[in-house]
DNA sequence: ATACACGTTTCCCTAAGGGTAAAGTCAACT
DNA sequence: AGTTGACTTTACCCTTAGGGAAACGTGTAT
């Protein structure tokens, strides 16, 4: 039997970890002295430890180790083999990202170099004042985290999509979605993917017409927060109050225009005009707001 | 000015995360009401918050933002821009070796389908006792993180190669490395990188012959660990007991053979016979440890 | 007046251990 | 037999970037 710090000598795992390992369960010492609590590793457990290691450094979870290594030996092989397949996907993914993250870096430090501000983009933005049309819309509304945006874009659009083609229906715009969530929650926010079309069918509703502030945004749709915050500013400045929930119309179809500097957003913001004169002092009012 | 709720809604930043960045003195808001304590943020904050995100999206910790966001305004464009730099090549790093991860799963898996375990290269390796010869050694040692034992070789090596040039020392052998590190520690290893030359001077040291199991490992160095496993398996079941400090010859200079399949590694680690005859059953000794 | 949306602080939780302290054990050397 | 030094044990606090919930105070719309 190998003490602690031997096992730990030949795995090159610290005392620590190994003492971490077994309070969490995935490798429990052969034997633990009773009288002294001291641990003792078999010879056989070797193997198991250099395996943990090697799926360590395949950055697979403790739990997820645990998880494969809990089985059967008759099954053991197998789970393993969808393991690595599931995680080399994985990886393969943050790969991707990592690459998309790059990319964004060197467009930055580009025109850092130019001597453009990193945010100067927020300055080229136009915001112009609209009266919107009233829309009948189709409609999936849906609690959205940030993360799956990506998917569900392509998943709900292409559900309408289908709905559309199958019940012979008259397109009359382009995909937008609409925010719902009064502030902001990465667990989930209220999404509302919608497409204008013609027939008031179940299913449709009604997107009143109304007054809004309108933004055109041409590239990807990371730079979409900054609509936003251009919107907002220029609400304050111009004394318009927010109203109701934003909405995005994706001018081009993500599909037809595959170059993310391609995408033409429009962001349109309903906002109704304020009571108060727009240019006084900022002073502290009863409630304790600023006002401007 | 905004209060914190309307703030959050338009960076797509949660309440929480604005009041942990208050707290943490990221971002803090540009005014706070004393009566009760909310805070509302001005519309110049906005850019200041967008950046926030852009640069979190490029991975950098929190810290790593406060550093450059706090520097007076005429230095802060060249702070970003060596801070996007920087960062950009260690993203490289971080895909590299997702790239060098992909591999390796990869390569499991293909020898997973042609039905090997997945760690049974362990049991091709061959042990062998060996009598070595005396050694003078060039030595430089070391406390080495594990981290930077790539960097170290190149480093400490091409130090010894260096002075073994400039005082036309006679070469007997290729380097290696001895550990002293009596257990395993992620802070830092007692490591001596050594080569063999035949001038006895200030700087080298003996290196005693002595009886060593011995191992041949052909491939990637990240196998070492199940070598070491596999010559204390051996010595255990021989009778053996492993003493003083193990060591690495690197028959192949990586320089050389720059796939890792190629590499050839001997693995030298010094044993003695032990008193106790070798097959009797396991059982407690009177300080609780066990004997076979 | 009341309901409810919004704001505040405080405490506990995450993954994978690292660092340190206080105390108990073991083997070896006087 | 005592001491030293190496080894082991448990226990407690720390790390990132916040999430969740509780308990409570506040703002505003009906």
């Amino acid at each position: 039997m190998l003490s602690i710090g031997e096992f730990s000598k030949i795995c090159k795992v610290s005392t620590k970890t190994l003492r971490y390992y077994d309070e969490i369960g995935l490798i429990t010492p052969d034997e633990i002295n009773p009288e002294n609590g001291y641990r003792f590793y078999s010879i056989s457990q070797l193997k198991k430890m250099l395996l943990i290691n090697r799926l360590k450094s395949f950055h697979f979870s403790l739990e997820e180790i645990k998880a494969t290594l809990e089985m059967e030996e008759d099954q053991s092989e197998e789970k393993l083999y969808s393991a690595l397949t599931r995680k080399k996907r994985e990886i393969q993914e943050r790969l991707n990202a990592f690459e998309y993250t790059l990319n964004q870096i060197s467009y930055d430090i580009l025109n850092l170099k130019k001597g453009k501000s990193i945010m100067s983009h927020l300055d080229y933005l136009e915001v112009q004042l609209v009266e919107t049309q009233p829309m009948n819309l189709l409609y999936i509304r849906q609690m959205m985290s940030s993360d799956d945006y990506a998917a569900g874009y392509g998943k709900y659009f292409s559900r309408l999509y289908e709905k559309i083609a199958a019940e012979m229906l008259t397109l009359l715009g382009t995909p937008m979605t609409i925010y719902h969530s009064p502030e902001y929650n990465p667990a989930g926010n209220d999404t509302e993917f919608a497409i204008p079309i013609e027939e008031i069918i179940k299913g449709t509703r009604d997107l009143p017409g109304s007054l809004c502030a309108k933004t055109v945004l041409k590239g990807s749709y990371s730079e979409l927060t900054s609509v936003y915050a251009k919107l907002w500013e220029w609400a304050e400045n111009e004394g318009y109050e927010l109203v109701k929930s934003p909405y995005e119309v994706y001018m081009t179809d993500p599909y037809q225009a595959n170059v993310p500097e391609d995408f033409i957003t429009e962001v349109y913001f309903p906002v109704k005009k304020k009571q108060q004169a727009k240019h006084h002092l900022p002073k502290l009012t009863s409630n304790g707001r600023h006002t401007k």
